[in-house]
RNA sequence: GGAGAGGUGGGUGAGUGGCUGAAACCACCGGUUUGCUAAACCGACGUACGGGUCAUUCUGUACCGGGGGUUCGAAUCCCCCCCUCUCCGCCA
């Protein structure tokens, strides 16, 4: 969400800015304007009426110490009045307010100067490849089969008990996520992230501070019974441990890294991408959260994006980088960069990681300030956050890019996590 | 699920109708003292949205879990909701 202040401030960088978005804004800042400057008077209106109010009693209370019941008595006859319009007016105060609210969730992030031109993710730019695309071997498979090959991924097994994207791991399949687990954490932790592991399920107060809500709510599986979330990524619970808080500034950045599992109803997506664990309803990642000073969040930014390049280099997957574009960013955004990994036997690029910088547009919905050491004020903080990594993906080029007659080779890295160093 | 207690500023916690935006203590910040640390003492110390000067300042309003009501006036009284804690039951 945008400050409302700075959207009255700047309708005219804001308007410019959002094209890059292929967002028109013209109409929206321009409403936002008028409503708030009714807003603003009715405000004025208010208070003065309230604050003759305040006099009033005081002086009646006054009064009635020292006695002087009539004077008392005669000074309530212009409460009454004061009393209707202060209604009229808070009710009216309520309502633009809620309008200019309502209006003003509509407002995408401000794209950074960074972000290319352009409407589809052929538009994206590749900022860095990175590593061989292996040549596999005759009779390579993509992992579907492989996974049932060698009786590690069991997705038929998942629809019986749950359904179509909840896949059972078994024997070294579910030894290997769990080893990636630890070695995404083992990682985060040694980049100075501090490690939480936070609950599955939020409540709708979290849902809307990291912006999920109301927007997103149809891709969220929800228990209505209690009201409660399952949470699509640990972004949720993590960055809300930070909501309504002023931070010291000297205490920032905040690093976090969360391992979870991540339930998304992907309503509406079918058909190609789907197959084996290329999209899925439950699967794990590990997340890394900042929380950082706006003057250095772009430093921080490239920070995670250099993180995560670690350990795709350290997995000896094929990766590339891009930098989205205006069309393809998400709404909350400033700046988001993407990690693909070759997944050799599907011969396509799958994206495994999403880093962003919000900027103050997911703090100011929560809320999250910072002191200034200056000035002593709050001033809003920055979010960012990155997968580091999500695993399906992941696991799906492991297994295809090393297959081998003999069996799955486990990239050396992950060796000592798994105790073994090879499926077959 | 049953019964009870309670939600006040960063924390503990006082406050049952007006002089309470809120005592006291702790923490944080500034200062004095001190060889350093500590202690002691003094001072400042909420947030949001308005208005005027827009630089420091000044000023209005709102906020004591959320919403509604009573009253000239509500943290304080009434109603509804949410949440937390304790005990019992059930259970990993």
């Amino acid at each position: 969400m945008l400050n409302l202040k700075f959207i009255q401030e700047n309708p005219e960088l804001i308007v410019s800015k959002l094209k890059k978005k292929n967002f028109d804004a013209h109409a929206i800042v321009q409403q936002i304007t008028e409503l708030s400057g009714k807003k603003n008077e009715i405000q004025n209106q208010a208070d003065q009426c309230k604050a003759e109010m305040n006099k009033i009693s005081k002086e009646i209370g006054l009064l009635m110490r020292d006695g002087k019941t009539d004077e008392a008595q005669a000074a309530k006859i212009r409460t009454a009045e004061l009393k209707d319009s202060i209604k009229q007016l808070d009710d009216d105060f309520a309502r633009i307010e809620l309008e200019v609210f309502n209006i003003q969730v509509l407002l995408p992030n401000l794209p950074s100067d960074l972000v290319p031109a352009g409407k589809t993710p052929e538009d994206n730019l590749i900022i860095k490849s990175h590593g061989q695309i292996p040549a596999l071997p005759t009779g390579s498979v993509p992992h579907w089969e492989l996974a049932k090959k060698y009786d590690i991924i069991d997705f038929e097994l998942g629809v019986k008990i749950t359904g179509a994207g909840f896949p059972v791991y078994k024997g070294k399949g579910a030894r290997i996520q769990r080893a990636l687990i630890s070695f995404f954490l083992d990682q985060a932790r040694e980049s100075g992230y501090l490690e939480i592991q936070p609950p599955l399920m939020v409540n709708e107060e979290s849902g809307f501070g990291t912006g999920q809500l109301p927007d997103k709510e149809g891709q969220m599986y929800h228990a209505t019974e209690d009201n409660l979330y399952l949470i699509p990524t640990a972004e949720v619970p993590v960055t809300n441990l930070y909501r309504d808080l002023i931070v010291d500034a000297k205490d920032l950045p905040i690093k976090n890294t969360a391992y979870s599992a991540c339930f998304r109803r992907e309503a509406g997506s079918y058909g190609k991408d789907v197959r084996g664990l290329n999209r899925l309803h439950q699967f794990d990642k590990v997340e890394i959260v900042q929380i950082a000073h706006p003057d250095n969040s772009y430093e921080l930014l490239d920070g995670m994006v250099a993180h995560v390049a670690g350990l795709v280099e350290k997995l000896e997957l094929p990766y590339r980088i891009l930098r989205l574009c205006g069309g393809d960013m998400s709404f909350t955004s400033a700046l988001t960069y993407d990690f693909e990994v070759f997944s050799a036997a599907q011969e396509k690029w799958l994206e495994v990681s999403s880093v962003s910088n919000f900027e103050s547009f997911q703090a100011n919905r929560l809320k999250l300030r910072y002191r200034d050491e200056v000035t002593k004020k709050p001033v809003i903080a920055h979010t960012l956050n990155g997968s580091a990594l999500a695993l399906p993906r992941i696991l799906a080029a492991l297994l295809e890019n090393n297959q081998t007659p003999e069996g799955i080779r486990i990239p050396k890295v992950l060796i000592p996590y798994c105790g073994f160093e090879m499926i077959d």
